[in-house]
DNA sequence: TGCAAGCATTAATCTGATTTTTACAAGACC
DNA sequence: GGTCTTGTAAAAATCAGATTAATGCTTGCA
């Protein structure tokens, strides 16, 4: 199913933030064509996205370069993933860590002022749904509502740049469940705290919607840290 | 100079954030081969990577089809130049203004606990050559500095990915500058905010940090926003 | 020792052919 | 008429061969 494309793609990206190719190995076209057993359309496309995501740089009679992670474009969901995946997990998981607890709070109180009744229900039935399925241990359907909760929150921020990082909060939803970063069971608190951020957005409580949003960060970094120590 | 690949890629790209290509329409990558005379291998590359920052997708037998907005990688840098280059420079530096008032006062903080006495040293060095500039209504010198500010302080942080989004800020800072929306002679009060942001965090005081740099981000909004109404 | 010419390597580009997926339509069936 | 199957063609995806253009490195000369 896969297309050949993305494989090679996901393949050499993983390869490069795990470390595996270390800044400044030097790989060559024809070498990938050959590992990968790929003609060199494929790998050809596929280095231009990774040059694209500062993770190479071509240059002629010297080949590709991996660069180093300063260059890396850090906010592309695939580079989030890949480090999630095979990288520095627990390094990534802090860093999204703190950048969330600065977008989030803002984000939650600029919602309060301008999110549609429509974004006000979508809020709401995803807290519920949390509540529905925290409850009854179901972490896939808990993780979809939360991840539903949190792309909402960001996109009825009205700010594109916020909505644009709900790809990176879905990303560290998705990657700490798949890794097994979460309490078996979703905290009551963490629960109680989501409901509390949808009523204050539906009340217009920019105030109250930024407190309960970094009580929300705040427990989340407690928890996953706990559970790595 | 150039390369056929950027050239390409550039110009596709900004004719997508431009809106000349709204969201829906069909190319096809004949089609791209004759508008720009270049062979398949070019148009090719040059897709996958705007697939890849999200302004494209490319689906069989239907071609190329233009995303949303939504879609959109907006911080990668490339997008970012072709929107201020073409698209809705205000809109952008409205929706950057409330994403810094979010991340930069985590940064300080931040700061406040990890920077190196270098960084501190660049830090205050930085917020001196503001207070000689400004004063002297220097107004290419004053960015600069502050430019150096805000970067230093981003690296300070110890957080790639606020680190990273130093160039967002750059971009800010230079954007608002160069299309006058700026007071004429920088207001004292932000340039000593500055200065106090520095003094915090070389004394190590990271919500002293956090309040001034929050201020900072406050001033410099009402600022603009009073020199565009 | 320094410099310039030439060589060899590798990405960049062009091209033609083949394979695979899949939207759409024409026909078959109920 | 409406739904289902099947066939066809359109377009991306992939493969493969050849040519072009930079450029790091070496060689030879002064």
């Amino acid at each position: 199913m896969a297309a050949l494309h993305d494989d090679v793609l996901d393949r050499v990206g993983q390869r490069i933030v795990s470390g595996e190719l270390p800044a400044g190995t030097v790989l060559t076209l024809d070498g990938l064509d050959r590992d990968y057993g790929v003609s060199r359309s494929v790998s050809r496309e596929a280095v231009r996205v990774l040059a694209a995501l500062g993770l190479l740089a071509t240059k002629r009679r010297v080949g590709l370069t991996v660069q180093d992670r300063s260059g890396w474009q850090v906010f592309d969901p695939r580079v989030i993933r890949w480090r999630l995946d095979v990288g520095d997990r627990t390094d990534q998981l802090r860093s999204l860590g703190e950048l969330r607890s600065g977008f989030e709070p803002v984000a939650a109180s600029l919602a309060a002022l301008r999110a549609t009744p429509e974004q006000c229900g979508a809020l709401s039935s995803a807290a519920e749904d949390m509540v529905i399925h925290g409850r009854a241990g179901d972490l896939a359907a808990y993780l979809d509502a939360d991840v539903r909760f949190h792309s909402t929150l960001l996109e009825a921020s009205g700010n594109e740049m916020l909505a644009a990082l709900g790809g990176v909060v879905t990303e560290v939803l998705t990657g700490r469940t798949h890794h097994h970063l979460m309490p078996s069971a979703p905290l009551e608190e963490a629960i109680d705290l989501h409901g509390r951020v949808a009523r204050a957005v539906r009340a217009g409580e920019p105030d109250v919607a930024r407190v309960a949003m970094e009580a929300i960060i705040t427990e989340a970094t407690a928890a996953m840290t706990e559970d790595m120590a």
